[in-house]
DNA sequence: CAATAACCAATCTAATTAGTCGGATATTAC
DNA sequence: GTAATATCCGACTAATTAGATTGGTTATTG
């Protein structure tokens, strides 16, 4: 498991995606607008992500990219592992003394981690993100009333 | 936080290292022997290792690295941190129109799921990824006895 | 003093990443 | 049917990062 800009963009185009769910394709242009991502570049990512069946597309006037199913059901891993595809990790493959010798143990305390990472980024998925964040919202303006409604101009309190 | 190659070398060269910990200063040379990695690439992740505190370094014949603590207090997050260095992420800060609106909520929902991962591998110490090994391979022995303990040669089984 | 090994910096190359360009194809609306 | 939209596609380029190389200096040990 690697997590580089390119999985981070495309997971924050799979969020972009997911917000807008419901309204309809969302255009590339729309997702390069709003997220300052190059429209070329969003094309090399959504030709991976439509492979991997995350999106489907709809082509001509109106048309964009919508997610094949429920962002309940599209976890962040498979958007990683289908533009950010894994190396050999290990670079232990090759040689011949490294089997089941000392040397390998390391490799293998790696991978162990690694698949750690990759089974806790399995378990969120794309609505949970942005089901936490509107809990936390929710609890941070109950904080703000209790605390600071009376002193604050009221403009500031309201959202 | 990102992932890339040059976190998984550091971290796997710190596992070498708490794996060999209490067996006196273990060098660059014996690591990148036994890990792979060129020595003058060790070099470099080391200096930014002992900056951050994490190693302690012996110089002169005999001399290398140790662990500056328990391999039990030195997380994940800590070892990838100091030499992943982190980048801004949402490529939004300069952006006039970008804050609070509508456009800068999915970057907030990245650096959401981004410090959700941090948190994930600061909870992740060097002594438990060795330890879960110890255990899987115990499990793995008691399997075996249970099974297939008459029908195999005893030094097979004895570790 | 000779060997070892950390320390340091600059430089180079290879690989990857990020983004560009010029199209082709499908779809819609007029 | 044609003009506009937007996916699709491949090749190309620029920039960055990864990793290697070189050529040392300094500290420690025997």
């Amino acid at each position: 498991m690697r997590l580089t800009a390119k999985g981070r963009y495309a997971v924050t185009a799979m969020l972009d995606l997911a917000v807008h769910d419901g309204e309809g394709p969302t255009s590339l242009a729309d997702i390069s607008e709003r997220q300052g991502i190059s429209l070329s570049y969003l094309e090399q990512l959504f030709a991976k992500l439509r492979r991997s069946h995350l999106v489907k597309s709809v082509r001509g006037p109106g048309g964009g990219y919508q997610l094949t199913r429920a962002a309940s059901s599209i976890y962040v891993a498979q958007i990683v592992d289908s533009v950010d595809e894994i190396v050999d990790a290990t670079r232990c493959a090759g040689r011949a003394n490294c089997n089941h010798g000392e040397t390998c143990l390391t490799h293998e305390l790696w991978s162990d981690l690694s698949s750690q990472i990759h089974q806790f980024l399995s378990d969120i998925d794309l609505a949970s993100i942005i089901a936490k964040r509107e809990v936390r919202e929710r609890a941070a303006r109950q904080h703000m009333k209790r605390d600071d409604l009376i002193r604050m101009p009221a403009e500031e309190v309201e959202a």
